[in-house]
RNA sequence: GGGUGAGUAGCUCAGUUGGUUAGAGCGCACGGUUCACAUCCGUGAGGUCCAGAGUUCGAGUCUCUGCUCGCCCA
């Protein structure tokens, strides 16, 4: 695909060439995988659906998170040979999406009731099309490799199928009902919302102290009207209380007192006069009543309020709806009439003052209910919705995860879950708006008939009559949302071919903030319905901050920098994708910061550049494949980074396999960059550059190595490495492109006890005498003399002696390696072990300084040989497992002869 | 009020059956421009792992208490 790689990555360049590529081949297909032979018809399959994101907007981080980690999962079991669906879709998002539109509607001045009904929505269509498409483009952008020709809308025909099989099939079961009860209202929307749609918020709000005249033998109610100041002239005995929300009061149809309440007790039974209406109420006793809160009695208003709808129940207080759909006053609010629910509060308060009703008014910190969508307050009011019967549902929810059937990660959030569903409350999933899926449901208008029904009915099936209704509302979007596992894979057909191969599903990866909302849904549909958890495994990441731990929004100054496409502009889609797989663990938030994206890209580019040096030094040269080449001809370092190289593989895969993501990425980082770019490749130069060596090693083990390093990075990082894989030969990779290569394996035999082991001396001693060097501060260009005392190590260090050479960057006339040797006159040394170097660095060594050095070395060995001593000679011998005291002596050993060494060295100096 | 997460280097974060020198990136200090890479290379400094108690031969890791910050539920 490629000529020659450009002098760094740009992944501009070709992310989406590279996209484009991957689509057309068909590699986000399932299909392909069979028709390939990359994967079993009949063998294990990995399916995840994607969280549809709304269409009302555009992707935030949260979206890039979840793809990344969706995308990374994909790729992972498609690499392993697992026929693998990403399935893409979006949400029809009813409150959001349709408030979206009348906002948009308001600017041109128009309402959704002036358009109507159809118009409407379809205004709403075209809006959906717009956001849709810049949605899907974004996505793109983030390089998921979902299968586009499924993807789903949860307005499609299909979907809405499912959606109306699902109600009526809930509806048989009595799972669904409609009734009039407490429900949130948002009087902006004006439509009910479900428990989970309200957002408390605190407040600093007032608690005003009322009274209200009761009914005796010397009052018998108001002479004089209302407003007129003489209302409640010749009371004589009042009934106190407090409440937050005076402009209820009209609606109020009984006071309430705990029984046990020596201050009323005594009114239990009394009447009193409701200010402003003048009705009647009695005075109950209930335990409900808190005593200690405000003076202990409560005004009741059943039909604003979930408790005094309870206490309203229990009493047979009237229901009094004092408010239109839009929280302005109706008619039963008497005088108030028309007033918003705001400014009746105000003039009631001012006339309760007038009438010598308000005894005083108290600061109240509270909170209060608002809308998730608009932010309005939510008015609690009764209404007529339809509920889903919850209870029974979340039972079977319970089941799937106690049973093991689904399991979520992190699992402190099974706790969270089951306390939720049981204390689960019915769902209201009716919504009075016009964007989402109307409820089947049929009235007639010629006898009481309600039925439901998946087509739409011509007649009514109880009298025949053709006078027949839909319901006006739609269903909560969340509803058709929650069918989404295998409504998107074809359900209610039982046998679409998608729905038999891949439900339950594999996995559903989301953020924490929607397993109430979606997650538990899910759950409890699916197992209702499918008889099934939806998927086997929930993972569940956090939320995205900024570095400072800020919640990101809309309205932050610098929010441009939080948005994927910038950050992708800036950093590439790589780097993105990598820190956010990398940056956190599973249910814990993050803090995204700048300079992590900067590590990332650098890191992409270091890659390339090691491909790069690849390259060019096998140009023109037909390079062996590793199996090719004996393992006698491999060197020390050939047999060490293969031998890192499986362990990693082998790590990874556990990792993988426990879904530790992030340290999957890190460590394939840390392999790639500090032991094979900063190790291997330095040390393969010694053969590369050398016209007489046996070139074909480092050349074969370098493309293996990056070959199967590519392939493990490919979920983190998808477009960097697969365009280097596409630049290497043929011969080193098999198959026509990275992402449908197969996943490594770790092959037991490369692992090297002994090679790891050596090359740590080596290292060691190469870092020593780095530290040497540059404490003495000698020119990074100059050659140094050493002899080395090697002992048992000087075969193999006789045999990496150019490597020595060249990474400690030694004078290869003044290198001696020897067994023993007399300690060197006006050097300095670095000891390893046994193993010591030394440097004569004429002119330059000061011997109290190089005394002083290695007296800092000796006392930090001496430190630590205490430590062991102490513990071997303590409990720990006896009581530690053997292996561990068995390597803690062999550390005593090991840091025993060095300590010597260094000894030796000192008393040398000292001569 | 109940539940839950976090507190590790100046900053952002890793550290998964408890195993003894606690890691990374960035930042900082010093040195480096021929031969993959300054989006880089080499060397170094920097930590009472929030505090206290406990369990244990051994605690960043387990238990309890407290402190600070956050989130969820009521």
């Amino acid at each position: 695909m490629m000529a020659e790689l450009s002098k760094t990555w740009n992944p501009k360049e070709h992310e989406q060439e590279l996209y484009h590529w991957w689509e057309s081949q068909g590699y986000f297909k399932p299909e392909t995988q069979i028709e390939k032979g990359l994967a079993d018809k009949n063998g294990e399959s990995f399916c995840i659906t994607m969280p549809p994101p709304n269409v009302t907007g555009i992707l935030h981080l949260g979206h890039a998170m979840t793809a990344a980690l969706e995308d990374l999962m994909t790729r992972y079991y498609r690499m392993r040979g697992l026929e693998s669906l990403f399935l893409p879709g979006s949400d029809h998002a009813g409150i959001a999406t349709q408030n979206v539109v009348e906002r948009k509607l308001a600017e041109e001045g128009i309402s959704r009731h002036e358009l109507g009904r159809e118009a409407f929505i379809e205004r709403v269509w075209q809006w959906k099309e717009k956001t849709h498409a810049r949605i899907t483009d974004q996505h793109r952008q983030l390089g998921i490799s979902c299968d586009w020709d499924r993807e789903r809308f949860t307005l499609d025909e299909g979907l809405s199928h499912a959606v109306r099989v699902a109600f009526h099939t809930l509806y048989e079961r009595d799972l669904i009902y409609r009734g009039p009860y407490m429900v949130n209202w948002c009087p902006r929307c004006e439509s009910a919302i479900s428990d989970l749609e309200v957002e408390p918020e605190e407040h600093d709000s007032h608690l005003w102290f009322i009274r209200y005249p009761v009914i005796n033998d010397s009052w018998s109610g108001p002479q004089h009207p209302w407003g007129s100041g003489r209302w409640a002239e010749g009371a004589t005995e009042f009934i106190q209380m407090a409440t937050t929300r005076p402009e209820t009061i009209v609606g109020d149809s009984g006071v309430a007192i705990n029984p046990e309440d020596a201050r009323w007790g005594h009114l239990a039974g009394h009447r009193a006069v409701l200010p402003a209406i003048g009705r009647e109420i009695p005075i109950v006793a209930d335990e409900a009543v808190l005593p200690e809160f405000g003076t202990g009695a409560v005004k009741v208003t059943p039909a604003h309020d979930p408790t005094d709808y309870e206490i309203g129940m229990r009493h047979n207080l009237p229901q009094i709806d004092v408010m239109t759909n839009t929280g302005t006053m109706n008619a039963d609010a008497g005088p108030y009439e028309g007033l918003e629910r705001y400014d009746c509060r105000k003039a009631i308060v001012a006339d309760f003052e007038k009438e010598g009703l308000l005894v005083q008014i108290e600061n109240y910190h509270h909170t209060v209910g608002h809308c998730q969508r608009c932010h309005t307050v939510i008015e609690p009011r009764i209404s007529t919705q339809w509920f889903v019967r919850a209870k029974p549902l979340a039972e079977k929810a319970m089941q799937a995860v106690h049973s093991g059937e689904m399991r979520i990660i992190p699992d402190r959030f099974e706790k969270t879950f089951f306390h939720w569903m049981e204390n689960i409350r019915d769902w209201c999933i009716s919504r009075q708006l016009w964007w989402g899926h109307r409820i089947p449901v049929w009235y007639c208008q010629d006898c009481d008939a309600v039925w439901s029904a998946v087509e739409d009915p011509s007649t009514c099936p109880k009298c025949g009559s053709a006078y027949i209704y839909q319901d006006e509302d739609v269903l909560d979007t969340w509803f058709s949302s929650g069918l989404w596992p295998f409504s998107t894979l074809g359900w209610p057909d039982k046998d679409a071919p998608d729905l038999q191969r891949f439900f339950p599903t594999s996995m559903r990866e989301t953020g924490y903030d929607i397993l109430f909302f979606w997650v538990a849904r899910e759950t409890m549909l699916s197992m209702e319905l499918m008889g099934h958890a939806p998927y086997s495994t929930v993972y569940l990441h956090g939320l995205i901050r900024n570095e400072y731990g800020k919640k990101i929004s809309k309205s932050m100054s610098d929010a441009w920098r939080y948005d994927p496409l910038y950050i992708i502009e800036e950093y590439g889609t790589d780097a993105l994708r990598y820190t956010l797989a990398t940056s956190s663990t599973p249910g814990n938030d993050m803090n995204l910061d700048p300079r992590r994206l900067e590590g990332a890209r650098n890191f992409a580019n270091k890659i390339w550049q090691a491909a790069r040096f690849i390259l060019m030094n096998i140009e023109g040269v037909e390079v062996l494949p590793l199996s090719a080449i004996a393992d006698a001809r491999l060197s020390l370092e050939d047999r060490w980074i293969l031998s890192r190289l499986h362990r990693l593989t082998g790590d990874v895969f556990d990792l993988m396999e426990s879904h530790q993501y992030g340290e999957v990425g890190r460590r394939v980082r840390d392999f790639l960059w500090d032991e094979f770019c900063d190790w291997y490749i330095e040390a393969s130069k010694v053969r590369l550059y050398n016209e007489a060596a046996d070139r074909d090693v480092p050349r074969a083990v370098l493309l293996n190595v990056l070959e199967q390093s590519l392939r493990l990075l490919h979920p983190f990082m998808p477009f960097v490495t697969e365009a280097l894989w596409q630049a290497l030969p043929q011969s080193v990779k098999s198959g026509a492109a990275l992402i449908i290569a197969s996943w490594p394996r770790q092959a037991s035999e490369r692992l090297d006890d002994e090679a790891e082991t050596q090359m740590n001396v080596l290292m060691e001693l190469v870092s020593g005498i780095r530290n040497v060097r540059a404490e003495y501060d000698v020119q990074v260009g100059k050659r140094v003399a050493a002899t080395v005392a090697a002992g048992e190590y000087q075969a193999f260090l006789s045999e990496s002696r150019e490597v020595l050479i060249t990474l400690a960057r030694l004078d290869a006339e003044a290198l001696e390696i020897k067994f023993e040797t007399e300690p060197v006159a006006q050097s300095a040394s670095v000891v390893v072990g046994d193993v010591v170097a030394y440097l004569p660095l004429a002119g330059l060594v000061d011997l109290d300084a190089e005394r002083e050095r290695l007296q800092k070395t000796l006392d930090n060995l001496e430190k630590r040989i205490q430590g062991v001593e102490g513990r071997l000679n303590g409990p720990f011998a006896q009581k530690a497992p053997a292996h561990v005291v068995e390597k803690e002596r062999e550390r005593l050993g090991d840091m025993q002869v060095e300590a010597a060494q260094v000894r030796e060295q000192i008393a040398r100096l000292s001569n």
